[in-house]
DNA sequence: GGGGCATACGTTACCGGTAACTTAACTCTT
DNA sequence: AAGAGTTAAGTTACCGGTAACGTATGCCCC
């Protein structure tokens, strides 16, 4: 099996449809017409090259279909920044799971948050030749952009909600929806308000979220009294010890926003564990609304939004455009508001 | 960017190294060498050459080098049971950003831990060439086996550790951990246990930490009384009802054995919001040592094992075998219990 | 019984690169 | 000054399929 020796290795074991053809005393094009189906073949014929075809294990190669230009890749090319934060994974299994259903493959990015690592990734698969791109995000750096732009192929920007995408755009209003918690945590009371996140060299979905959050809570009276961006990923624990730093710095803050569910979760967990009650002492709104909320006493105060959904949506209309549908080119998928119980709605 | 007219589309702003040649004035054999940085040209050449790559946009085609046969594609085939679960998504991400740094990329397939969706995701991915094939699990059908060792390229086989593998498998022993974890509750002074976890149509790693589990239970003078496996996912709410139905069933039960963390949890959850003292009225243990873990004042009695590592290693064993290196066969990566608090181990 | 027309093939060319070989113009020897 | 070696190219063939076209039968029907 492993490719010790080269020159004997690299074709020894791949049978291509000469071999197949040849073995069953036919042309390679009977046998192509055969395996595609196509019709103008005996049905003697069929049999011989079938025989063939399962006697030798034959595989198609499709590199050979595709690079000689009679039919596009099945290949999508889908960027996504970091799997370890759950809703992307869930975004990947949308998306990954309904284009299987149309016989194509994801070819995976992870592109860590930067344009430089998505301008690097875009390169190298589209060099590929993939009938698609489904990007998380809708900053690119300019070369990303010509190159997209030059490809030719279907573009779907997932996440953040582009009302002039490169192409076709699905997701949320990042902004609406950090303003409606804004404007949320306001009206039940709220007035010194901190948040936690992470920082990111690029403007980002979360930093929206934050925009309208801010613009929502100071427009309605009460004030964003600290902003912590820290220098980590967005999980459990920097929401832990993030809290810890917020209240130090600000023992005023009557309630956090949390760049999303994990780092709100870990906010409340150090609460509850320095003997704080939530949302007595301190009221907790995250985002994203994650699968552990279902078990969880407490409900979490956040937003809903369907990743699942969102995936499987932004596979779809990359479906339909290669099939030639018209697609509108920017779905909003919607988010919903979770009052929950980590924020005291009868402060008033 | 649609391709909505497809003869004027499909090849139209695709720049080939002929229309680079001729722009530049020179050979494409020419131009193919100043691209691969092999020498026999000019710097006067070269440049031409680069000045016309850039103007035209030009991207290599690499689709064309692998199928002349010149060298492998960088694609690896990665196959994951599904992204729901936490684990996975985090071997994927070991997986994808170790290729990541070779140049490699993923062709993601989720099997949905179904071996008809593997032998079928198998067989389309083979026919785009790639250069191997990371597997999760250890079985796979016989047709899927047959394809494989046809192909002629590294296979990983990862998560259940396979002492006589395709050909690479690295993973941890799952009827070890379960073992130990039966042993471990056993010597605290459990007698009767209960499990839950779901059921799945094929053998698999959750059915040997179970077998493990049981065997050393019963070995050590316990008895797995009820055995709760749920036709569901594998995830927090399935943990948190199946405890209520292994609870109701089996009253009895001093302790609760989860097929993995979330459904640990999710039972959890499920015991506290029934006022159950956990551990006092009942242990609860699960396995994987997820990272919520991490903000949890009581820490969860679990196994730990290093998700990440396991995919990086994965990747890194098929690089170097694909650059010619010597490679162990079979790579334990090793598990650690966590004794946690949620069991008591003061119980004697 | 010969022209028209399916049917069942085979032949050729091509996709975009690269290996292997060839060629033309220099340079350097002896 | 002729032969050898080097440099900077160009030419040809090939990878594995498929479109487009060519061709050899057999059959029917006026």
């Amino acid at each position: 099996m492993p490719p010790k020796n080269p020159e004997k290795n690299s074709k020894s074991n791949k049978v291509s449809l000469t071999e197949v053809a040849r073995a069953a005393g036919v042309s390679k094009m009977t046998a192509s017409r055969v395996l595609r189906d196509e019709g103008g073949y005996s049905e003697q014929t069929r049999i011989k090259v079938m025989e063939q075809v399962d006697a030798l294990g034959y595989l198609p190669n499709r590199l050979a279909t595709v690079f000689a230009g009679d039919q596009s890749s099945t290949f999508i090319g889908v960027s996504i920044p970091d799997l370890g934060n759950e809703v992307f994974a869930q975004v990947l299994e949308g998306i990954d799971r309904k284009l299987g259903t149309f016989g194509y493959q994801s070819v995976l990015g992870l592109t860590q948050h930067t344009l430089q690592e998505e301008e690097n990734w875009i390169r190298t698969v589209l060099s590929w030749q993939p009938a698609g791109l489904i990007l998380t995000g809708r900053y690119h750096s300019a070369r990303a952009t010509e190159m997209l732009r030059n490809a030719g192929i279907p573009v779907v920007e997932i996440w953040d909600l582009n009302s002039s995408p490169l192409d076709m755009s699905v997701g949320i209003n990042h902004f609406d929806s950090g303003f409606d918690m804004g404007r949320y945590l306001v009206s039940v009371g709220y007035r010194d308000i901190g948040y936690v996140g992470t920082s990111h060299d690029t403007a980002n979905a979360a930093t929206e979220r934050l925009n309208g959050f801010c613009k929502a809570v100071e427009g309605a009276g009460g004030a964003v009294i600290k902003q912590l961006c820290l220098h980590d990923t967005a999980t459990y624990y920097p929401g832990f010890y993030g809290t810890e730093q917020l209240l130090v710095s600000a023992p005023e803050t009557e309630c956090v926003y949390y760049q999303n569910d994990a780092m709100a979760f870990g906010g409340l967990q150090y609460c509850t564990g320095k003997g704080l009650d939530v949302p007595g002492d301190i009221g907790i709104a995250g985002w994203g609304d994650l699968p552990i909320a279902s078990v969880m006493s407490k409900r979490l105060t956040s937003c809903h939004v369907s990743h699942l959904k969102l995936g499987q949506k932004a596979a779809e209309m990359m479906m339909a455009r290669l099939s030639g549908e018209a697609v509108p080119n920017c779905t909003d998928i919607g988010f919903r508001l979770i009052p929950g119980s980590t924020v005291d709605n009868s402060r008033h």
